[in-house]
DNA sequence: TTTTTTTATATGTTTAGACATATTTTAAAT
DNA sequence: ATTTAAAATATGTCTAAACATATAAAAAAA
């Protein structure tokens, strides 16, 4: 155990056990490196990788404090769908269902402001069943690539994620009845729950694709899990 | 800009850009500290940063490499509900609805192992609209003052999340159809689509609650959104 | 009193050098 | 050929010192 983990060690069991309570004054890194007998830079590591935690909070001149919590935070991570699959030790499949350009019409939200779109419609099989239904639209002014790639072998967002750099992401989840798309091509009833994602990625302000992804609500969920800083 | 920040935006450039395709071996530090003129420190710095946002990954000797993308990660952010609410605006209203020692049947997921528990059920409105279920197991040989505490006019989640400290989280989404008491408390019919949000939270691997939260799907979603480095 | 300016201070950044340590590569021994 | 030991190397940690800068607090001016 290296020097900045056990001063950090420390400083969580003080915060822990409320020696230090939320909103409480912790004493400045000189005085921390005089306690505990080392430079200034190594508090500052310790220190770097509480605030990452979400614990504490610094600000210049008016020094750290102790973070009264406010909420749970992990950290959500959605993989490619194909490696999800795979991942589980099933058989990935896929399904091209449409392709092609389409109108601004389609941009439901408004996001590509009139920009040259390509649609795709997709479905993601696992084990032979229906796991993910996807419904894509492509910024081909800003991904124009995008408008020349055949998706029937490779899909757009296994195709995007490898090759279209972003710079944000915005993710949203909820839980819908089953649309008439959703239904027909993920085997649901009609009004059946699906689990949504629908994703929008940006390059520095540019709206790059919108996509949602529905599965059926019974074969599908999410779990995160934070590591241990102890 | 700092230093650290402009050449983290240039290899940021290089990567976005694909002179620095997936795999490709990033120069080791003294070699870049060379190009851009810098100590040693500065590059670590803007590597670091890099690692973090999951674009780059280092190993001791082996040498730091340009990351082929596999998923698309975010934080996720559950607050405690009543800020949620009260955050749109909107009123919050609390409704204390079981709470008292129960039996380890209760325990479902079999993950505290016999250990006393207390169960609270309460409800979390929204203008006076149900909002939240909130159907909690605590473990009282962990956190023994749960079982003193007065749930009446403070929610288990509020208290638990600002009094317990806790070392790991393990969250989980999904959408179910409403079970009878979903359905009865958030005024919903049966079968209609909930949202759920489980989790568990740890303290070095002594689980100290089990929390199933239940919202309507028609008044939910969850948002991420990453934040640009560039 | 209220506003403005100055000063003090805790955090933030950078440097340069030393040493530690995984891990790979190479050489030696079996 | 296979295993074992030694050397090389890129990242990781730590120090000590200087300077930068946001901003809170104090002092001066209105």
């Amino acid at each position: 155990m290296h020097p900045y983990e056990e001063i950090r060690a420390e400083i969580l069991r003080r915060i822990n056990s409320r020696d230090w309570p939320a909103g409480f004054a912790v004493p400045h890194e000189e005085k921390l490196a005089e306690e505990f007998s080392v430079a200034r830079g190594t508090v500052r590591r310790a220190l770097a990788s509480l605030v990452d935690a979400g614990l504490i909070e610094r600000k210049r001149r008016a020094g750290t404090r102790v973070v009264g919590r406010k909420s749970h935070s992990s950290t959500l991570t959605i993989p490619i769908v194909r490696h999800e699959i795979e991942a589980g030790g099933r058989r990935y499949g896929y399904k091209l269902l449409q392709s092609g350009p389409c109108g601004a019409d389609r941009d439901l939200q408004g996001v590509f402001k009139g920009a040259p779109l390509q649609h795709v419609l997709c479905l993601h099989l696992s084990d032979g069943t229906p796991y993910q239904l996807e419904d894509r639209l492509v910024n081909l002014s800003a991904v124009p690539e995008a408008g020349a790639q055949d998706f029937s072998e490779i899909s757009p967002n296994e195709w995007l994620v490898r090759r279209a750099p972003y710079s944000s992401i915005r993710t949203t989840l909820r839980a819908e009845p089953a649309t008439g798309a959703d239904a027909r091509y993920l085997k649901l009833r009609k009004g059946e729950g699906v689990f949504v994602i629908e994703r929008q990625t940006r390059l520095k302000t540019v709206p790059l694709t919108f996509v949602r992804m529905s599965h059926p609500a019974s074969r599908y969920q999410i779990i995160t899990e934070t590591d241990d800083l102890s």
